[in-house]
DNA sequence: AATTGGCAGTCGACAGCCGCGAGTGCCAAG
DNA sequence: CTTGGCACTCGCGGCTGTCGACTGCCAATT
């Protein structure tokens, strides 16, 4: 089990670490941060984190480098938020100042985020469809498979397969039809998408998995259904940190350029109990981005619309000042558009 | 004086270096190319051409490389533009296929651009000057805010958010919205902006304030946003071609990141006889590019407006393919928007 | 049981060295 | 004007040896 000072070794290693890029030894530790033990007590403690694969070695006899786990438990620890400096205040109320048009507050945001961060920003833009749902219909093609169909008030129909355990027999399944479009028929997508999210809730557990699973796949369709765009900026600074990834950049610049990867990657992100998603590292290795870590959040425009705005950057970066400089973005475009 | 042999052999200079990446030595090119002398005679040509500056030698004693000025002179006699392959052709067909919404036709377009030149691509904005406003839509955000929406029959669509009195009801704004739209429908941008200005005379004095805000955020829209606003795609094609570049190739990217830096750019480049532009190394420098090539064409939407489309690269780019890619994908995109 | 100092061993980074090969400039001859 | 020959230059890649940072282990200490 890693001891207290373990933790707090782990959280100077990739304070050390993401400050100067190369890997930290026990000596520089003792060094550098007044530990008052001995850099060979420091070494015990690392041996425990590498057991928990928390740190690793490059090389033999080299010194360590946080993994993805660690960083996730580093960024699970971090309760202290670093408060933005006042520069940064100053920034943030000085670029979002005057309002202008949508596409330029956005334009301006995003620019701003990747300033305040020095990483790529995205501002995924509100949606500002207002179709409504008309129908959802729940069609068995097999025993394990179900199609979910969503059609909607201006004539939009989509279509999505999913598995499901073989005990959803057809008669739940058509209860759970009738409930689906008593609960959100007419509703716009965004409030839909609530109630989907808390529908599991209102089964018995033990049918609230794979009723979880046709939420799920609902939500997505009606999120897919809103005419999604972003906008992206800072990817320059992709370059400034290149030597954080292993091969070329190309492909990771490539995977930020398809949007479409961007939208579904933030939209699958699972946001923590504050609202806030992290996901590191290997966690985002299926768009390609397996290097790279995101931090998102979401924000509110006028009338309960939800959207997202986050950076994503080399695993390798300042969780505490990113984090903060994301939510107090959201929390400034927030207010500027959904004033009510 | 340059013989015509000479010229001969800065061709295949620029090729095989545009091909290998390499310095070209005397012995490469008779190998390579059917010139019917012996190296040593190449070698004589070649000291004429670095006395033109049109070559130079990187270290001594090495193969030689085009300088700007080469390029410069091979671009002008470049008379024979290799026609698009086959494969090209269907690929700008079916890309540009169907689609109505303009920005999807705008992305579509500079994407692939930049999937045939493997450079940076960028479209610029139709101008808003010659189009005609279609709809006028006032939507109610928040109390004492409300989002103006212009969408001219071009299919380019502009937002504005503007703060407006309390006494601002959602009746008068409805009648205002509806009185827009029959006063504006179908003018030209000028005209609109005109009557625009007289609005407020046509109502009574209390109402004026409030409608006079509302007719100069529409008047902003309406002129001020004329070329402000471009596509691009491919940025990740510039991490592929580093090593064209000397130093890092994050101040090139900051600087294509710029968008207004690039509309000047654009704007001042002087097209050549046949409508094309070609900006080659230095002739950029002063905007951060000086290591970059920029190629430029017009296109036409309906209504006779112009604007323009092309790509920018590295100064070691393939000018015969790219530029007969970007006259083809003008020409198209021409065709595309005008036949509506 | 936790901590400490010491010690041997490992390995990457770096600088220096060297030989290879491509390419040039020049020259005298065709 | 062209050609073959020749001496010379220089970048590049591979090799070597030194240096220094760091680890893991162990026996001694608190």
């Amino acid at each position: 089990m890693v001891s207290e000072r373990g933790l707090d070794v782990l959280r100077v290693i990739v304070q050390d670490y993401v400050a100067s890029r190369e890997p930290v030894g026990s000596k520089s530790i003792v060094d550098r941060h007044a530990f008052g033990v001995s850099a060979a007590t420091i070494r015990n403690d690392m041996a425990l984190l590498e057991e928990e694969e928390l740190i690793a070695a490059p090389h033999t006899s080299s010194g360590r480098i946080p993994t993805d786990k660690g960083y996730r438990v580093f960024v699970n620890q971090l309760a202290d938020l670093r408060p933005l400096s006042p520069a940064q205040r100053t920034a943030i109320e000085t670029f979002l100042g005057s309002s202008a048009d949508l596409d330029q507050v956005l334009v301006r945001t995003v620019r701003l985020l990747s300033q305040l961060t020095h990483q790529v920003a995205l501002v995924q833009y509100p949606s500002l469809s207002r179709s409504r749902i008309r129908h959802v219909e729940l069609v068995r093609l097999a025993s394990t498979r179900v199609m979910t169909v969503l059609i909607t008030d201006t004539g939009r129909v989509e279509q999505r397969l999913i598995e499901v355990s073989p005990e959803m027999d057809d008669l739940f399944l058509g209860q759970l039809g009738t409930k689906l479009n008593a609960t959100l028929g007419g509703l716009g997508l965004a409030e839909a998408a609530e109630r989907l999210a808390q529908l599991p809730d209102q089964f018995p557990t033990n049918r609230a998995g794979p009723v979880a699973r046709i939420a799920s796949a609902l939500i997505e369709q009606v999120l897919a259904n809103r005419h999604d765009k972003m906008v992206m900026a800072g990817t320059a600074n992709l370059v400034r940190t290149e030597e954080d990834f292993s091969g070329s950049i190309y492909p990771v610049l490539e995977a930020i350029e398809e949007q479409v990867t961007l939208l579904r990657l933030f939209s699958e992100m699972e946001p923590e109990q504050n609202g806030f998603s992290v996901s590191i590292g290997k966690e985002n290795a299926s768009f390609g981005l397996g290097e790279t870590s995101v931090l998102a959040t979401g924000y509110a425009s006028s009338g309960g619309e939800v959207s997202r705005l986050g950076v994503i950057g080399p695993t390798r970066m300042d969780y505490s000042n990113n984090i903060a400089a994301v939510r107090a973005v959201a929390r400034y475009l927030s207010r500027l558009l959904g004033e009510d």
